[in-house]
DNA sequence: TAGATTGTTAATCGATTAACAATC
DNA sequence: TAGATTGTTAATCGATTAACAATC
C-alpha cells in the first residue's frame, strides 16, 4: 500500500498479469474475488498472488477476498495507469506505427503524442491522425509538452543516438525496441523490450523437444 | 557445454545480449574478448558473464579470453539459431504484418512461413510476398511443413482459441502477443510477449522519478 | 616468471514457499 | 461456531557474488 517500501522488479511483473484477468472477467462474474481463486486461474501459486495483493491494497477481507472493482484500481493506482504519461516516439517504421496506432496503451495511461523521423517521405500525419514530425523538431516539443518517455523503434544502428539525443531532451524513461544493449546515465530508467529475450527461450525449449522425441 | 544442465531462465534470457553485442563490434576489433571486458561493455558483473559463457563454450583461454567468431557461433548453437525453425503467425493486422515483414528474425534462426487471418480482405501476399491465408487452411498448412511454432497477434478476444487451434494442430511453442492470459498444457511453452510488463516498470519509475522531484 | 584470465567451490543475498496466527 | 480467507513470520530454495586455485 504504502509506496516506497521493497517493491522487487518481479512483483511488478506479475502485477499486470492480475490486472489484465480482473479487466477481462465477464460482467456477470461474483463481485469479490479471492487471491486463491486468482492464483488458480492464473496457475500461479497462492501465497505469491496473495503476498502481492497485499503489497498493493489493503481491501483484502478473510472469508470474502477482494472486492474486484476496487483491486482494480488499487492495481491500476499503484502502477500509476491512473495519472497519464506522455510520450514520443522515435522512429515511423512499421513497428513504430503500430505502436503509435496502438489505442490499447490508452488503459496502461500511456499516451504517444507524436512520432518521430528523419526520413522526410514519413513526415505528415499517420492512419489515426498522429502527427509525424521531423526529428529536428523534437527537442522543441518535448520542452512544450515536457513529455519524460521515449519510444525507440529505429534501427539498431541508430538506437545509441537516439537515446542519447532522448536523454538531452530530459527524457526520463526509455522504452526501447532496438535488438542492441544501449548505455544511459544511470538516473534514466532503459526498459529494452527484447523480442530475442522470448525468441531464445522458445527456440531452446523447441530444441530440447526434438532432442526427447528423438 | 553439454546440453541439458541447470540451464537457468534467467542465463537464457542474458545469452540473447552478449550475441547482440558480439555480433555489433566492429570488424578492426580484436579477434579475442574476455568475459571481463564483456562485461564492462555491458555493465555486467564478471564473474557472472564469465559463468555463462563457461555453460556455453569451452574456449576460454587464461590470458587470452575466447575468439569472438567461435564465441558467436558457440552461443548460436546453444540457443539453436543455427537451425532454422519455421513457424506460423495468426493474426496479419498491423502488429503480425510487422513481425512477418521483420527481415531480423533470420538471424535468429526463425523463418515465418505464412500468417493467417480470419478477415478475407486481408488474404493474399504481403509486402515482402509472403503468403497470408485464410484461418481455416491452418490445420493443412501446419501438417504439410511440420510446423512447431506459432506466433499470435490476434485481439485479446480471440487469443484464446486461436491459441487452443495451434495446439490442436501440433504447434509446440507459442509466442503471444496479445496482453491476456491464456491456458495451455503445460508440455507446450507460451511465453507471452509482455508489453504490459515493461510499460509496469517503466510507469512506476516515472512515479516514483516524479515524487522525489516534488 | 608475473600477471591476466579462466573455471570452480563456498558464502551471500533475495525471492519464493511453507507454516501459522488472526479475523470475519 | 466452524471454515475460509487473510496477513505475517520463519524456512527453503535458487541465483548471484565473492574467494580461490589453475593455467597460459
Amino acid at each position: 500500500m504504502v509506496s516506497s517500501k521493497d517493491v522487487s522488479k518481479s512483483v511488478l511483473k506479475r502485477l499486470p498479469g492480475y490486472l489484465a484477468y480482473l479487466k477481462n472477467m465477464p460482467e456477470d462474474s461474483p463481485s469479490h474475488i479471492s487471491a486463491t481463486a486468482l492464483a488458480n486461474a492464473l496457475g500461479m501459486g497462492e501465497v505469491q498472488v496473495r503476498k502481492d495483493l497485499a503489497l498493493v491494497s489493503d481491501g483484502g477481507r478473510p472469508k470474502i477476498g477482494y472486492l474486484r472493482v476496487r483491486l482494480i484500481e488499487d492495481i491500476e493506482q499503484f502502477l500509476g495507469y491512473d495519472n497519464t504519461t506522455d510520450a514520443v516516439l522515435i522512429g515511423a517504421g512499421r513497428l513504430g506505427c503500430a505502436l503509435l496506432d496502438y489505442e490499447g496503451f490508452e488503459e496502461y495511461g500511456l499516451n504517444i503524442l507524436a512520432a518521430f523521423d528523419t526520413n522526410p517521405a514519413k513526415v505528415g500525419v499517420d492512419e489515426t491522425g498522429k502527427p509525424i514530425l521531423p526529428l529536428d523538431q523534437l527537442s522543441q516539443f518535448c520542452e512544450e509538452h515536457k513529455v519524460l518517455m521515449g519510444i525507440v523503434t529505429v534501427p539498431a544502428a541508430c538506437a545509441q543516438s537516439v537515446c542519447d539525443l532522448l536523454v538531452e531532451n530530459g527524457i526520463k524513461a526509455i522504452w526501447n525496441f532496438a535488438p542492441i544493449h544501449v548505455d544511459v546515465p544511470k538516473n534514466i530508467l532503459l526498459q529494452t523490450q527484447n523480442m530475442a529475450t522470448s525468441l531464445a527461450l522458445l527456440s531452446v525449449h523447441l530444441q530440447a523437444q526434438m532432442k526427447t522425441k528423438e
